[in-house]
DNA sequence: TATTAATAAATAATCATTATCTTTAAAAAT
DNA sequence: ATTTTTAAAGATAATGATTATTTATTAATA
């Protein structure tokens, strides 16, 4: 599920199942969101939808982020003081921040599944969702 | 180093050594910090702390949280919209928070140390830092 | 005890996010 | 295609946690 072609595909059928309306605007964040692999935040989504539809206000680009955070189709991910966003993968995974350069990445973390297990079964929790998040310097980074 | 008697002496040892001073308002804090076991917001250390000093000021606290942040005395855990803290183990750990009472707990997991380190491995990262949070129900709550 | 600098208290400012209100336009009905 | 309905867009105000500022206290040192 990591082809954007896709994504927009099922977030549009997820919006239409609902009878939400597609608008101009809100095409524009969900292509956004399907294709952009860099989590990006509500000032990025606003910036680049500015670029086709100027007149765009910033509480569209919240309202409609809310909206998908409701129907599943995007996570969001509260780093220091502002929230970022994956359409891409629109379910509980880790992210890992690069504290110099800002980006945040994906890993391929298998061991997660083992140590949600293990957070249940110690803890008597039913988990029905985490945030993950490791902090550091990416490679580039490092040379610095 | 989870007695408050031996956090609280922490804490005070790490202040006078950087020479701040140890005002009343100040070792409430601490106090409250080094004994609750209940991951307080500053709301609750405020409310705790009114009790004995009732002219306190809420920036007063902040500052208080903010300065131990600084001296690595406490953990800063953001939730939704506010944050709480840790004053027993100051260090990078797991939380588990029930959505339903709010209550926030410590699992032992001993499989974080290898998920650190794939992390680490995987992305090329230097990890510094990280913030792992489970999101459910507690024991307690799921039978309601 | 007086001096000085740090801290407390009070309160204003900030800023990401949310809510409100009016205008616009998507979608359905005719 | 036109009309009708109503969700959504745009503009802007409000919110609320946190931070900054300003003045008054007070701890530390001489
Ligand atoms: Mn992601
Ligand atoms: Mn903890
Ligand atoms: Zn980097
Ligand atoms: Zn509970």
């Amino acid at each position: 599920m990591a082809d954007p072609q896709a994504r927009l595909a099922q977030m549009l059928a997820k919006l239409k199942a609902r009878s939400f309306r597609i608008t101009p605007q809100r095409l524009a964040v969900l292509q956004i969101l399907a294709a952009s692999r860099a989590h990006p935040g509500v000032e990025d989504i606003y910036a680049e939808v500015k670029k086709t539809f100027p007149t765009t206000s910033l509480a569209t680009i919240y309202k409609t982020v809310a909206l998908l955070k409701e129907i599943n189709e995007v996570l969001e991910i509260r780093f220091f003081d502002s929230s970022r966003f994956d359409g891409n993968k629109p379910y509980p995974h880790p992210h890992i921040l690069c504290l110099h350069c800002g980006a945040v990445l994906d890993p391929e973390l298998p061991g997660v599944e083992a140590l949600v297990a293990e957070a249940a079964a110690r803890s008597g929790f039913q988990i029905v969702d985490h945030r993950l998040n490791f902090f550091g310097l990416c490679s580039d980074c490092q040379k610095t």
